[in-house]
DNA sequence: CTGAAAGCGCTAACAC
DNA sequence: GTGTTAGCGCTTTCAG
């Protein structure tokens, strides 16, 4: 063991099955993907080599002649932390992951760096490891990722940056502008004047659009824009950027924020601060993830349908890898769900 | 395209390189792999040719024949919800990730089902996609993951299920008994008697061992161990436990609870039935995850080093891989972190 | 320093 | 039905 190697025993090949069974090589192929043109018996045979010898077929050989692997990327431009703090990635994951359960494909989670994903990851995407890829959460900079689609089939969590236009761009998400606009209406029509803006990370469509939908809302209300905080979609930035927000403009009566994570630590901001939500401060949040309903109270907030997108996203890659002409864009609906915080 | 094709140009081969520059194929081979034996010239023209096709090697054929895939499984038998729940898997595959990131191999997290692994991810590790895995959360009747160290290098992250004693075992983990019994010790020094707890799923060894250290701690002291309910490390499940502990034992003035964020759900349902923490109930926790510290009431808890676990998780399955012999079994140390609850 | 040739484990015509 | 024969794209002796 000296020597480098590994104390694993060989893995068994075909051609050994072959040889276990009497048969040739062709045969066994055969019986492994389940032809029929195969005799009950030789069947059997072969059958019972493959168990003895606990054969299982190499995947790289596999695929290097049938020119697929069979799997697929869940790409993650977000360090460990932000990614499993926010529940709207568990929801996206899991439905991306029952959706793919359902079929013949293996899901294969690709955590990266945020900034831009690394040489490894590049070649590990392009290198054909994977039939196709999914990208959540991405980030504007990130110009691999948004070219990837040339490459690979590829279907975005979210509108990605750049063109839209591009014919390999295929995503699925939620009207992120409507959503904002619902959430500040219901702010409006609750009688509220000086509406502020927590954002998520400018380098994010989803932020982008949410800040957009909350400026179209405050100005066609006649109300300022000027109350706006760029935040970070975390709790601990949702404290940060909420006092940063009360010293900037104390006489906020009202917040839209990005998300409900953020929202959770804004209302805890809020306490420390001595505000009562909502009587002092209306909250609305986005999402409707399970921190809205974590604390003592409860979040009004923008509902999107996390886990079905993931289903939506995992359909599309699956449809465009058997040949089909899946939707480009597939938006889903967001609706308002009012609690106690607005 | 109706043909079933799919619209990806066809990617470049190695033999499309070695035509363009005008060498053979061992010769593009060796500027791929950083051989020495190029002349300056011909390197510099392949490597013109690389550029300019965008030519990315095919790791199925490069695996097939070095035997090696260059890529490592992190194997999760949890649901999304639960895998995303609990900050210590963020932690750990944190640390995991970190560690990863600076050898050549990349990470690749299968998101199994937590009673067994299906068949795709059977042969997915066992058909050479992979060099070898980690195996966090383990639970009791995963035979197949159980045994997967016979067929292919496994590190798992937390003692496995079954005899220690064999050759293929290799983990890293905290002696769960130990932590067990500072946290229960700590109750009994300040005067705690009817100390309870909340354990884990019953079929988790890291769930059995705090157990037991409660047990063997509450016993020492000559108090009862009859104050005991199962829990399922999830908060909700802590609200759950918690409520089925007052209503059995109305009497109790101290859990220890088996994991941080069950303690969180614990502390809702305390401050639901009027019950002051740490006056009336003291609570000690366990993982000194971001739970401990995100309440009103600070969580004192046993610390346990996650982060570091998945670093060395991954270190100890890169030096098998490379044929050295890492310690088999590697016990990091906890300790208790002192806050209010307790 | 570079090329020719063999072969990794598997599938897919094509014969029989 | 079953076997024979070519490769899939790459690395790696072995010659030169």
């Amino acid at each position: 063991m000296s020597d480098g190697t590994l104390a694993v025993p060989g893995r068994p090949t075909l051609e050994e099955v072959a040889r276990v069974a009497g048969v040739s090589r062709a045969t066994v192929s055969r019986v492994i993907n389940g032809s029929p043109r195969v005799s009950p018996e030789v069947l059997s045979v072969v059958e019972k080599a493959i168990a003895q010898l606990n054969y299982v077929p190499n995947r790289a050989a596999r695929s290097l002649v049938a020119r697929a692997t069979m799997s697929i990327a869940l790409v993650v431009p977000e360090d460990a932390h932000r990614f499993f703090g926010d529940p709207y990635f568990a929801d996206v994951v899991q439905g991306i992951s029952d959706r793919i359960d359902d079929s013949d494909y293996v899901l294969n989670l690709q955590l990266t760096h945020p900034s831009s994903p690394s040489e490894k990851t590049r070649r590990y995407l392009l290198g054909g490891n994977v039939d196709g890829a999914i990208v959540v959460s991405h980030h504007s900079g990130d110009h691999f990722l948004a070219s990837l689609g040339q490459s690979l089939p590829v279907v975005f969590g979210g509108r990605p940056f750049g063109e839209v236009s591009s014919k390999t761009d295929y995503y699925v998400d939620v009207d992120n502008r409507l959503g904002a606009v619902q959430a500040t209406e219901h702010l409006i029509t609750h009688g509220r004047r000086a509406i502020a803006t927590i954002t998520g990370p400018t380098d994010m469509p989803a932020a982008i659009d949410r800040e957009q939908g909350w400026r179209d809302a405050v100005r066609a209300a006649g109300l300022s824009e000027e109350r706006l905080v760029h935040g970070d979609f975390t709790e601990a930035g949702g404290v940060r950027s909420a006092l940063t927000l009360l010293d900037e403009h104390p006489d906020v009566d009202a917040i839209f924020v990005a998300s409900d994570l953020m929202a959770s630590g804004v209302m805890l901001a809020l306490e420390e601060r001595g505000l009562r939500v909502p009587q002092d401060v209306a909250i609305v949040g986005f999402d409707n993830s399970r921190y809205a309903t974590r604390g003592p109270i409860g979040l009004t907030t923008i509902a999107q349908p996390s886990q079905q997108m993931g289903v939506v996203m995992a359909d599309t890659l699956l449809r465009l890898l058997s040949g089909e002409h899946p939707e480009r864009v597939n938006l889903l609906e967001t609706h308002l769900v009012i609690r106690d915080s607005a």
